[in-house]
DNA sequence: ATGGCCATCGCGGATGGA
């Protein structure tokens, strides 16, 4: 089984691309953020053309969730139960019985002190909460999608220049190794991995072009899948695209 | 470097992203 998380950056601009990445990468499940579109708008038809598939949790301009898949979803779940939110960040569904999958967006943040970074750290604390109970009835779990938070020096082209700013901050530090204190590991870490391997790149500036990106998409599973997985990578052919999304696909292989 | 680029809304330029 073959899981990925792409954030798309809008998906009415780059519907072709994940359809062609699809057809060349046709993994079990794919879970995507930022559709950028409301649920009205979600092109379930050309997914099932594909033989996917779909469940979406839009939203208009902003945020936005899906999970393509080749099996239907079951038991999905929109967001994070028992956490408010006006935002679309969450969608989560059981695939083959019994592997659950959550697909996620997370804040931002923007800025350190900022109502929008006050925002984030308490999302990540609510997901927390939430994960917490939901690891008891799901013992199979795949937690993928933008993190928008570093690990460490190693995900992040100039640590130094990055120091205390948005996604390398310790308080969002904190929050993802709580996370990971549930009980979930880094599928990445998991094998050798290219050096300054980055799942983001700035536009600006030619960032991809010169390998000025951050690892902020990532694929953590539990202690009951950990002996399964076999392969992780980031896809970085679709970055290459013309029109690309800023970010590039995060594959897991369970098999 | 007080920036660069991109998507959205909507038709100019602000907002958000990261």
């Amino acid at each position: 089984m073959k899981l990925a998380t792409w954030n798309i950056n809008s998906l009415t601009v780059r519907l072709p691309q994940v359809l062609d990445w699809l057809s060349t990468n046709p993994v079990d499940v794919l879970a995507l953020q930022e559709l950028k579109m409301s649920d009205d708008k979600f092109p379930h038809a050309a997914f099932a053309e594909a033989g996917y598939q779909s469940v979406c949790f839009g939203q208009k301009t902003y945020n936005g969730v899906a999970l393509i898949s080749k099996t239907p979803g079951t038991s999905v779940v929109r967001n994070i139960p028992g956490f408010s939110d006006d935002m679309a960040r969450v969608i989560s569904a059981s695939f083959d019985s019994d592997i659950r999958v959550v697909g996620a967006y997370f804040p931002n943040g923007q800025e350190p002190g900022s109502d929008k970074f006050e925002y984030k750290l308490a999302w990540l604390k609510g997901l927390r909460d939430w994960l917490r109970t939901e690891l008891v009835t799901y013992p199979k779990l795949v937690l993928m999608g933008d993190f928008n938070i570093t690990f460490d020096d190693a995900d992040v082209w100039d640590p130094e220049g990055m120091r205390d700013q948005i996604h390398c901050t310790d308080e969002e530090r904190y929050e993802l190794n709580a996370l990971m204190a549930l009980g979930l590991v880094d599928a990445h870490r998991l094998f050798a991995q290219p050096a300054k391997s980055y799942s983001w790149w700035d536009y600006r500036d030619f960032g991809f072009r010169r390998n000025r990106g951050m690892r902020i998409d990532h694929i953590l599973v539990t202690g009951a899948l950990k002996p399964l997985v076999s392969a992780c990578w980031i896809d970085k052919t679709p970055r290459k695209n013309e029109r690309p999304s800023d970010h590039a696909p995060v594959v897991v292989d369970l098999s």
